[in-house]
DNA sequence: CTTGAAAGTTAATCTTGGTTAACATAGACT
DNA sequence: AGTCTATGTTAACCAAGATTAACTTTCAAG
């Protein structure tokens, strides 16, 4: 395999189009630029360099499709932020609402070598510390559950299995209040027109709104 | 204190420069050049550049010196390189030869919440994996031997405490042949002419030359 | 089927950090 | 002092990635 050799700026824009791709969103030239903090404009040139990459396919005004060798960066890198996340996270005992930044920056720089001895450390992690799927080596996503605690019956016991934000602010309370993947989650009471939830987390009852709840993906089935 | 908010190749300039002095060699700006394999025409751009904000005194034709601000930030960008490199080695048995150029991408991304972390997980130390010495976050680098091995009398037990290069090869070589820090040496017989030294390694014997023993430092007094 | 707002593109421009080629200077050696 | 060679500088250029401002396209809603 040639390496493709690809900038920070590159490897964003594609992991960028696949994360919104993977969140159900089309990767539109204003959703990316919004994502990436840049202006549309610079989207537009970048979409057009990575699309001479082959790297995407570009048609003025169309959507943004990643090629297979688009998305096999994509995945590459986003295996590798998700691997540092928990890599930092196990070793440093980092909260989980730091790692995300750190690993934004040092994504771009993890080669095999070291991306090997972590994937090792850490034995073949599936998950990181939010819950999100970490892409294997040959690029394979992780299954997940699609059960949003949002949509839960009440009274239905389940394991909170992923936390859908990066919010540093959130994810600090959300980890207070012990909603964290692993977490043993019923919801007790549903107030009407989406009003809060009562919820039971573990041992302790709390209160959450739909926003939130809508963020927490658990399992399908009952917790064992 | 204000970040000065220094781009990647001007952290890489400013800490060539401080290396090169710390090595007894002046920055020039050829020596600059060579050191960061960009060409002569560019390392004087970026004196200019750096100059103009302050982090070290260009003027034609001569020797570039670091103001306190340019080197504070060189000390800091060691620090990081440093800091990493233990990290890596201690926390995933990376060899020594591979974790400098990992190091070399990562010390410009180290932020101050994981700088702090490796710190106090390897309890301040103030040398990594090769000897060198880790400078504290105040920007104090500790002191170190100046014995070198080649300078060293005949049957005269030393420690090593510090192995002078980075060349991948090399380095794998003497961790091979029990060359590291911590390692006990005596010099058991020196070829005339700068020839070969026979050198006892822990308790082995072995031969080297000049070129290796004088990239060695050994500790200025007996080993304990 | 027109139209107007939202989305996307283009053009002109900027900065950074590189390159090569040509020129300038310092300093050592006769 | 004059001259040669190392070293250093300048000039002209380039590509990436960004900006703002102006223009174009799409598409939903009347």
């Amino acid at each position: 395999m040639n390496k493709p050799d690809v900038s920070r700026a590159q490897e964003d824009f594609l992991k960028t189009a696949y994360l919104l791709n993977s969140a159900g969103k089309p990767a539109t030239n204003s959703e990316i630029a919004k994502a990436m903090r840049v202006s549309p404009a610079a989207a537009t040139g970048m979409a057009k360099r990575l699309g001479d990459l082959g790297l995407l396919t570009y048609l003025r005004y169309q959507e943004i499709l990643l090629t297979d060798k688009g998305q096999v960066i994509a995945l590459e890198i986003l295996r590798h932020h998700r691997l540092l996340e928990l890599f930092f996270t196990e070793t440093l005992n980092l909260p989980w609402e730091v790692v995300h930044q750190i690993a934004d920056k040092f994504e771009h720089d993890l080669d095999e070598v070291l991306e090997d001895a972590i994937d090792s450390l850490l034995d073949s992690p599936s998950l990181d510390p939010h819950g999100d799927p970490i892409p294997s080596k040959s690029g394979a996503m992780p299954a997940t559950s699609t059960q949003m605690l949002s949509d839960l019956p009440a009274r239905t016991p389940r394991l909170v299995t992923r936390v859908m934000t990066q919010e540093e602010e959130l994810l600090a309370y959300l980890g207070r209040i012990g909603l964290r993947p692993q977490a043993r989650v019923m919801i007790m009471e549903r107030k009407p027109f989406n009003g809060p939830l009562r919820l039971q987390i573990n041992d302790e009852e709390n209160l959450i709104g739909q926003e939130i709840a809508n963020l927490i993906v658990v399992s399908e089935t009952d917790a064992e």
